[in-house]
DNA sequence: CTAGGGTTAG
């Protein structure tokens, strides 16, 4: 900007700013905070909105302590904070679950004359579902009811969510009979999502059916929890055919529906076919997040490919790309798992170095290790260090597979009226096979959900796999 | 041009 003698305008600089901070890259607010110097020295003045800008970025890397000294930097420029301000800062102070830091600031935020609103109090709600505090989760409900704000459809799916997450679905599915707003999208993938993930598939294909006749159709968020409960349930190849038939109605697949099918080939020991859906997402221009990255580097591990898996950590490392402690964490068990304690040891001095700190994870690996090798000295300090993590140690539950036998017969039928088109009238079938608590075959739900994607609106043939 | 909800990893 100076090399050029460009002076942006405060639009030109907000906007680049915001377009900064909300990239995945690492180095972002780094890259933003300088910007905003040298658009300070070319005469810019920035308002409200150039901070809050910033203060999110600094919050998104959990730099509590910028954003702070920046909200008492406004006054300088003839700034003041906002709603939006505050709210940016609790959010962030929610996700990480630093309550008294977000009682504190509400004061202060009350201090500057500023009250609440709609957005903070579901800030609040969604900070406590995180949680598990449903009871005082519903009590922030009633404290913005008593200031004269109605809950609105943020709100409930905030709380249903939380229900969800806790398997108390009939108290979500009861809040969602008694609100008095429609449910929307979000609604409907939040309830599927609960279904699928508690193993009632039926029930979430009535939520799609109905959904579907409320005038939403399934998106790539429902396509992607549906695809996420057939490789779970190691069915990988069903999972592929319907992101292909999704494709060519449309669907624009994204990273979370190739990182999910990724994940399901490497359960079936498919590293080869898991391994091409990396590069065909990469061929197709499609960037993948910390998340996928972390599933592509745990499959590299479960193929027993744990030095190939530390390449690619150097690599992401060496690009700058996003990496957190669960990347460090799946290298470090299976660097355990091997025995090869030394150099799981070095990634953990490494990873503290980059202020990552271990995790419950990372010290239940290390301890496994340390017993398994018979090192019962070293085992009680990172007991310890377990223990101070304040988290049970992790057992890894079990996962229910789906019965895939079925009664064949009601199966078949459904699986041929759909391939006729006769969606309706499978559907039919469908909820009366449910009624009866006859149970249907993987197949008949593909057919059912493939028709659920058919009545979609074919958009444009994009991003399909081949 | 600024804040909040649904999908994916250990």
């Amino acid at each position: 900007m100076k090399r050029h003698r460009f002076a942006p305008n405060l639009l030109t600089c907000n906007t680049l700013l915001n377009a900064l901070v909300h990239s995945s890259s690492s180095s972002s607010i780094t890259l933003a905070s300088h910007l905003f110097h040298d658009a300070l020295s070319l005469g810019v003045k920035p308002n409200t909105n150039t901070f809050n800008i910033l203060i999110y970025g600094h919050c998104s890397g959990n730099n509590f302590h910028h954003a702070r000294t920046l909200i008492h930097k406004m006054s300088h420029f003839s700034c003041s904070p906002d709603n939006i301000t505050y709210n940016t800062l609790l959010d962030a102070m929610c996700k990480k679950g630093h309550l008294s830091q977000v009682r504190e600031l509400l004061q202060e935020m009350k201090g500057t004359g500023l009250s609440p609103n709609r957005n903070t109090y579901n800030i609040l709600v969604h900070g406590y579902c995180r949680l598990k505090w449903l009871k005082e989760a519903a009590q922030v409900i009633d404290l913005m009811t008593k200031d004269g704000m109605l809950p609105d459809i943020w709100t409930y799916n905030t709380m249903l969510r939380g229900f969800c997450d806790e398997g108390k679905i009939e108290d979500a599915l009861r809040l969602r009979d008694e609100m008095e707003i429609s449910p929307d999208r979000f609604t409907y993938n939040t309830m599927i999502n609960a279904y699928c993930k508690t193993g009632r598939l039926g029930e979430a294909y009535r939520m799609m059916d109905e959904m579907t006749r409320k005038g939403f159709k399934p998106d790539v968020f429902t396509l992607n929890i549906v695809l996420h409960t057939l490789c779970m349930e190691k069915k990988p190849e069903v999972a592929y055919d319907l992101t292909v038939k999704a494709g060519k109605r449309g669907y624009i697949l994204d990273e979370v529906t190739y990182g999910t099918l990724i994940m399901g080939y490497f359960k079936c020991e498919q590293g080869d076919r898991a391994l091409k859906l990396w590069d065909e997402m990469r061929e197709k221009g499609i960037a993948p997040s910390v998340v996928t990255y972390n599933t592509l580097i745990r499959g590299l591990c479960l193929s027993g490919k744990t030095d190939q898996s530390v390449d690619k950590l150097n690599e992401l490392l060496e690009k700058g790309n996003p990496i957190d402690v669960v990347t460090y964490n799946t290298l470090i068990s299976s660097l355990c798992k091997e025995g090869r304690l030394e150099e799981a040891f070095n990634l953990m001095t490494e990873m503290e170095g980059k202020k990552l700190e271990p995790d419950q994870y990372t010290y239940n690996a290390i301890v496994n290790a340390l017993t398994h090798a018979g090192r019962t000295d070293e085992v009680e300090k990172f007991t310890s260090k377990l223990l101070e993590t304040g988290q049970d140690v992790k057992t890894h539950g079990t996962s229910q597979e789906h019965d895939v036998s079925g009664d064949n017969t009601n199966s078949e039928q459904i699986s041929g009226l759909c391939t006729r088109g006769k969606y309706k009238e499978a559907m039919k079938l469908f909820l009366e096979s449910e009624q009866k608590g006859v149970s249907l075959n993987k197949y008949a739900y593909i057919k059912l959900m493939d028709g659920f994607l058919k009545r979609r609106k074919s958009i444009s043939k994009v991003a399909q796999p081949n």
